[in-house]
DNA sequence: GTCGGTTCTGCAAAGGATTGCAAGATTCCG
DNA sequence: CGGAATCTTGCAATCCTTTGCAGAACCGAC
């Protein structure tokens, strides 16, 4: 209540007996004032309970103190891991955070993009599904990292995927699987493309056959969608864009009876907390999503600190971070060749 | 490259030959002037691509064109709904959203509150962990709505828990359950409070014996952690906080080979996108999430509106959205008396 | 005692938009 | 055709902070 208006600047001043300059550089650069009048304006400072007015300042200085964060999907946990990283890493370095969700619309994530720019000072583009070229255009005064994508002359974070995916075929082969099939994710999904060249790259490595299965949305229906299809593939295994896309996989061969991994072995990809408490726990290439978003908003912040040297010329950072395979449940030895269609038609005999 | 730095209003005032009032008038109250000259002014913005600086508009009217979302868990996927119909309702209003998870902890909360009232012009506190006490004494000045809690004589939009208890206790009741649990969430939540309430007030309506599990984190780990408790407590449903420790029953329950529902029957709270996906399909009470974000939203707008209005002393917003039992697979027929016991205790005979 | 050099502080401009006030232009009515 | 009422428009102040520049005060040294 009596503090009802908020005390500006000035009231800091008048109190401490000084002008509103010295107030200002006691706040922002202390070394510069003496040292008794600067004990003397934090006093009135914290007395009047005095916070700088961020519009005021942002008007003067062109910063707003605010990031911007746009993800594709809000509720798939890969995201709010991401976006937990990105929160903490801002929250240290005293920055706000905007948050976007696009519904994973391209279209959405543009807009967004362009009214985002005018109020923060640097945004992390996480998982874009644009097109290279749309995103270009945009944003380019403006300080973005883009996460799980790569596109030239712009800063980015990424996880080895092929290397994940290496691990990942390299496990199944060990346990003699000859045949693995892969549930694409979407066809806009920079990620998705890495891991299907890692993929090819290390089935041939391996000699083992890859089975394409074609794009699905990354969600749970996708998985339910796509599980069928592994199964009439006729590998033991199935590889899944995403865990919740596994999930889907493990939720649709659960329904037709089929035993996992005894029949087939599901592996996924992300980690998400989910998928260590499923039954069987699901074996997947774990990605560091919290280090992930900690390391945009590193880069980013840097960005901002250097401002005029990075169009000097500087090189554009990158920073790739690593993929672990967590072997849980849902990966076994392959069947024996007999056995192979045994769960899915036992009830309609063995031969078709 | 050309417009590398923003249009001012200036320019545009010049671009179009009229004064830079002219030119706000134009684009804030155009009623107020001449539609000729409005025309060239639209035109001139447009064509520099015009956008009104938010932190100088911000600085003289005093808002932020902003609002302030505070959850407990992004990762939890309730509230990543709420989130959903927060940000869609914000969108359509033209109001950026900040978004701060509090990782469940009760300081990060008023801490947050106490940042973010800066820099908005509402914020909807959901789910809020914290004492009334310290949360009243925050955030007096700025218009605050709280979701899944009231206080009095605060802006506030709840869902009606007792009456989801109600029809998830009728439901077991009809189906023969004379004996339910209820494995409760965190102390401090307002929602578990009348969840518990509810569920009292039912099961002394319809005679049925109702245990009370401790207190429990609203996560999976609970639920795990709960299900030997229910187990033992000769229960044959359970009621869990939500669905998230919903899914943790069941998890530990196919575990140790109980069948569900035919042994005992799972009942959560929320109706999380999972719980239609697990196997078998989890029965819940469904609260409209989205609906709720989106209502909050709109009340807090209309406090903004009204202002001073409220002030006066016009009555205290309040909205209480309903809930809907939805049944699916993990609730049956209560198990006759002699096969209570039978999955958890088969081994060890029947008796004790 | 004066001078060059630090150190500290204040003045005032700037940043972009909004808005009360008043002047100019236009219309209307008698 | 004159005066009043109504529209339009511009001037200038204001919001709060940061910062370049310059003045004041103080130091040690010659």
């Amino acid at each position: 209540m009596g503090d009802a208006v908020a005390a500006t600047i000035r009231d800091v001043a008048t109190a401490a007996g000084v002008s509103q300059s010295t107030v200002s550089r006691a706040l922002s650069i202390p070394e510069l004032v003496n040292p008794a009048t600067r004990a003397r304006v934090l006093a009135a400072a914290r007395q009047l309970g005095y916070q700088p007015n961020r519009a005021a300042r942002g008007l003067i200085t062109g910063r707003t103190g605010n990031l911007g964060l746009i993800v594709p999907d809000l509720s798939n946990p890969f995201f709010s891991s991401v976006v937990k990283g990105v929160q903490a890493a801002a929250r240290t370095s005293d920055y706000s955070l905007f948050i976007a969700d696009t519904d994973e619309e391209a279209s959405a994530e543009v807009e967004l993009l362009r009214a985002l720019t005018k109020q923060v000072d640097g945004i992390v583009l996480c998982s874009p599904r644009s097109p290279d070229t749309e995103l270009v255009e945009v944003g380019l005064d403006d300080a973005v990292v883009l996460m799980n994508r790569r596109i030239d002359g712009r800063p980015s974070v990424t996880v080895d995927n092929a290397d994940g995916m290496r691990q990942a075929v390299e496990h199944l082969a060990a346990l003699g699987h000859e045949r693995i099939a892969y549930v694409a994710g979407p066809r806009t999904s920079w990620s998705n493309g890495q891991r299907e060249q890692g993929l090819h790259q290390s089935a041939d490595a391996t000699g083992t056959d890859l089975v394409h299965l074609g794009h699905f949305p990354p969600q749970f229906e996708g998985g339910v969608a796509a599980a069928d299809l592994a199964l009439a593939s006729g590998a033991t295994a199935v590889i899944a864009y995403n865990d919740v896309v596994a999930l889907g996989l493990l939720s649709r061969l659960g329904m037709r009876g089929v035993p996992v991994p005894d029949q087939i072995s599901v592996l996924g990809c992300d980690d998400i907390g989910m998928s260590a408490m499923t039954h069987p726990a699901l074996t997947t290439v774990s990605i560091p999503k919290r280090e992930g978003g900690r390391a945009a908003v590193a880069m980013l912040l840097s960005l901002l600190r250097d401002g005029g040297a990075a169009a000097a010329g500087a090189s554009v950072p990158h920073r790739e971070l690593p993929t672990q395979l967590i072997v849980r449940a849902t990966t076994g030895v392959a069947p024996a060749p007999d056995r192979r269609t045994a769960g899915g038609h036992s009830t309609k005999g063995s031969t078709r």
